[in-house]
Formats: structure tokens, sequence, C-alpha cells
DNA sequence: TATTGTTATACTCTATAACTATA
DNA sequence: TATAGTTATAGAGTATAACAATA
């Protein structure tokens, strides 16, 4: 006979709802650089796979073109993108990662190393590394483009 | 000289990144319930804790009380809950969950387990019995009321 | 006076659809 | 004709504020 598992023992269960509250802690922690989850999303994608279009960007952050429209023009308002026409293809507008955009995500960076530090703070070290290696290996298939490349959702 | 950990290789990028996509895939699945994310978490709240009040709720589920009026409306409609109003304090409106609701509970249990599996593949045993139990320390702690209760968000 | 539930309204985030320019 | 970017608009989800009933 089979043992059905309840919801709150579940990986989805935790995952999803440690996900949102994290989200939401980082965000408010991140606002006052002037910056959403989503901004840093394209931040980090630019930082792991240098200057990219910005239907490329809406495909690795599964989210529509027009809305990357928004998160460039402000990402160009505080400097930290700029807007480059590619000269093979001028249809396309590359985002080149500016010094103030560096600055800008690893301060973000700085953010979510102390909320690791906070949320694992009941673990044993090996328990903690168990959870960050299981965590990459989850994204590698599930999360996002590339191993070497970043996203945020929301 | 001090290392600073990139964005990508922190738990808190993971967790946000992997929970979006993760409650996405879940809210997909259940659609055919007739449930999103947040109603389930008012039927797991229930089947772990018992009939709660809906200001009991909006606590636990870190949402304002308004919206779990709305939350309870729709599982009324479904016969999911049922509204009892506390004898000893005829302002509460306890919700009770049905044998509907427990039916369509265990429906998002089996969705859940499912996904697991799927989003798991890639672990050996080891690493996803490790993955459950960080995950379940980090939530005692960071994400709910209770070891015993669950939530969704969103 | 304080609390529970409710309603009405507004705000935030994101998507859809139509348009411009390049190809 | 098809694609990259843009604009305008609409929808989903959630919060805020004011109110009624009960304590």
């Amino acid at each position: 006979m089979k043992h059905v598992k309840a919801l709150t023992d579940t990986v989805t269960f935790h995952l999803g709802t440690l996900g949102t509250i994290v989200t939401t802690r980082f965000a408010e922690r991140i606002d006052g650089l002037g910056l959403k989850p989503k901004h840093v999303g394209v931040l980090a994608l630019l930082h792991a796979g240098g200057p990219a279009s910005q239907q490329d960007l809406a495909r690795a952050l599964r989210v529509v073109p027009s809305l990357v429209v928004a998160l460039a023009d402000h990402l160009e308002d505080l400097g930290a993108v700029r807007r480059q026409r590619d000269p093979a293809d001028r249809r396309r507008q590359n985002l080149v990662l500016t010094p103030k955009g560096r600055t800008l995500l690893s301060r973000c960076a700085a953010v979510a190393a102390a909320m690791d530090a906070e949320l694992t703070a009941d673990l044993a070290p090996a328990e903690r590394d168990a959870l960050a290696r299981a965590l990459v290996t989850v994204t590698a298939r599930h999360g996002f483009p590339a191993a070497d490349s970043g996203q945020d959702r929301p």
C-alpha cells in the first residue's frame, strides 16, 4: 500500500514558500539601491554572459520583451547599463554593463550573502554545503539558461 | 583578503529563482482544480492546524485579512471550506475544512509529489534527503508558523 | 474603545496587442 | 515577410482605507 506524502512534506512546497519569503526580503533590502529583483536579474545575466540583446534577456528571464524595455530604461536611468546598437544587425540593442552596474551588482551580492548567513544559521556546515550543492544541481536543469548565468524571479 | 561570493553562488539567489519557477509550474498544474497556490495555502493550514479564524490565516499566510475574505469566498464556492461563526466570540468566522476540501488538498499533494520527482531527478537519493531536510530546517525558522503547518506564497 | 470580517478602491507587476525600424 | 524594440492598454494579484457587527 502506497503512502501519500503530505503537501507540506514536499520539496516543491518548501521551495515555493521559501522562494517568496526570500524574494520579498531581498526586494526590501535592495530597495534603497533603486533596484527590484528583476533588475538584478538583468545585471546578473549581463555580468555572467556579457552584452546581450533585449530579446535574449527576455527569454532568459522568462518575461515578455516589453517588460525588458522597462527594466532596461530604469537601469539606464541609474547608469547601470548602456544601450548599444548592434552594428551587424541594427535592429538589436545590446545592453552593456557599466562600472556603476558592476558596483550595484556587487552590493546586491553582499546583501544576498548576508541573507545566506541568516537563512542557514541553523544548519551545520556540511548541511549548508549540501543544500547549496543540491540547489545548484536543481537550478542547472530547471532554473536557468546555463550554470554560469543568473536570474531572479520575481 | 576576503573573497566576495557572486550573487549566483548564493542560496538566496537559488531559492528565489527556483521558488518562482516552482510556484508558477505548480499554479499551472492545479489550475484545473480551480485553485491558486494561496488557496492551497489556506487548505494546508486548516488541515495542519484545524479550524482557524480568517485573521489567524492572514497572519500565517502573511497576507492582509481582506485577501483572506476573497480566498475563503472562493473556497466556499468550491465546497472546500465552510464558514462557522465562533459561539464564544461571534465576531470570528472559523474556517472548517470539508471532505471536498480534503480531497482537493490531497490532489494538490499528489501534484507536488510528482513535481518533486522531476525536480530532484538529477540528485542521488542521499542528496535528495539532504535537500529535503535542509529545507525543512530553514522553513522552520524563516518560513512558517510551526513545523506542522503549511503555506504557499504565492 | 478595540477587534473581526467585509467592501470599495488603488496600486504593483506583468502580459497582450499594435506600431516602427530594420532585415 | 519576419524580427527587435517600443508604446499603449489591459489584466491579475495584492494592499489600503473606511465601515458594520461584536466584544
